[in-house]
DNA sequence: GTGAGCATGTAACTCGTTACATGATTCT
DNA sequence: AGAATCATGTAACGAGTTACATGCTCAC
């Protein structure tokens, strides 16, 4: 059982789903691709922690809806109160900031455009993806027992990360246009 | 030449280190350990973008202090104005959120504990490097000529970052104590 | 007709982690 | 006496990515 067999089943608990659902859904959070949620779901079924029922379609591929066993829900309580990994972080942008002093102005401000513009893409993704939750929850997103609760409070907090984020560009950027001249502090800084 | 090699190539581009002190610099915003580094340092240095100077110590083990070579510098510059990739983030707190609603409000309050506790490290972590910064540094740490210029701007983002996750902890713990009543919005929303 | 979406699966590969290995000094 | 710091390195393993494989429908 790895991190990601967890998020499985996890998820699983909000409602039924196929690994295409699952991988299409974990993407926001944690970068993986069909290819891993596959042999986990084997295993997972394997061990009785999920079970699957085989829907015919005639439109489309026919697909597995997953769900959780009872051994499955067990196995999410032990797992929730157990100690949380910390975070795996891996930004290439962060190696980009260690060598910003030796590079020309405007390769600077080129690498600040792409940081930005990466960060707008972000933020309107997660506004649709609150759009579309807010579309689908017959109750309140603020209700602590809706199934959608775990997704609204995520993607609340990673759209203000990216709204942080593009302040932060603002702040960066404000500091190299003023290097001769005064500083002009935006207060970025808390 | 993966991320990691042209992240090692970028600290080294501050000042000449050793695999030590890179491994130490990286874990900050790049999960890694000495034995990843060390072998691409060793490659780096075969495809003759990084040279060492071996320097003997006798209280200590002797170390190889690496720095850049002209060519690596080269390197550095088509690397830094090439295309940044996006992060990848794992964070296994997240899958916890999304069966929250399933948790009884005792395990969930341990669970929030637990996050902030995390958070409140952190920042601890980062108020303590940026002190250390100010105290090596002679120029002021918003110059962007510094050497310190982009650990500096990075420390600061991730700072703010952890301030913001304390705020949405608070944030989360308001809905879910109010669940039965009426809503107290606190704000985080923007 | 070309690409995107739906839907599942495997194989090879790359990257990172854990464990093994060594060894002196310093702090508690 | 035991843990932490400094300092480098290799081997086995685990996890995730890229590429291979298939095939039908719908929109542009």
């Amino acid at each position: 059982m790895n991190k990601l067999s967890y998020g499985l089943i996890s998820l699983l608990s909000t409602k039924p789903m196929t690994g295409y659902d699952l991988t299409l859904r974990i993407n926001r959070f944690w970068q993986s691709t069909h290819s891993a949620i596959y042999p986990l779901l084997s295993e997972l079924e394997e061990k009785g922690y999920v079970k699957f029922e085989e829907k015919k379609q005639f439109d489309k591929p026919d697909k597995k809806i997953y769900s959780l066993t009872d051994k499955g829900m067990e196995l999410l309580g032990e797992w929730f109160i157990s100690e949380t990994s910390p975070p795996v972080v891996r930004d290439e942008m962060s190696f980009k900031l260690s060598c910003m002093h030796l590079m020309d102005d405007d390769l600077v401000e080129k690498f600040l455009d792409e940081v930005e513009r990466r960060y707008n893409k972000k933020l309107e993704e997660y506004k649709k993806a609150l759009e579309v939750m807010s579309l689908k929850s017959r109750e309140s997103l603020e209700d602590a027992f809706s199934t959608y609760f775990g997704a609204y409070v995520l993607t609340q907090r990673a759209m203000n990360e990216v709204i942080l984020g593009l302040e932060w560009c603002k702040w960066v950027r404000s500091i190299y246009k003023n290097k001769q001249f005064q500083l002009i502090n935006q207060n970025f800084k808390r």
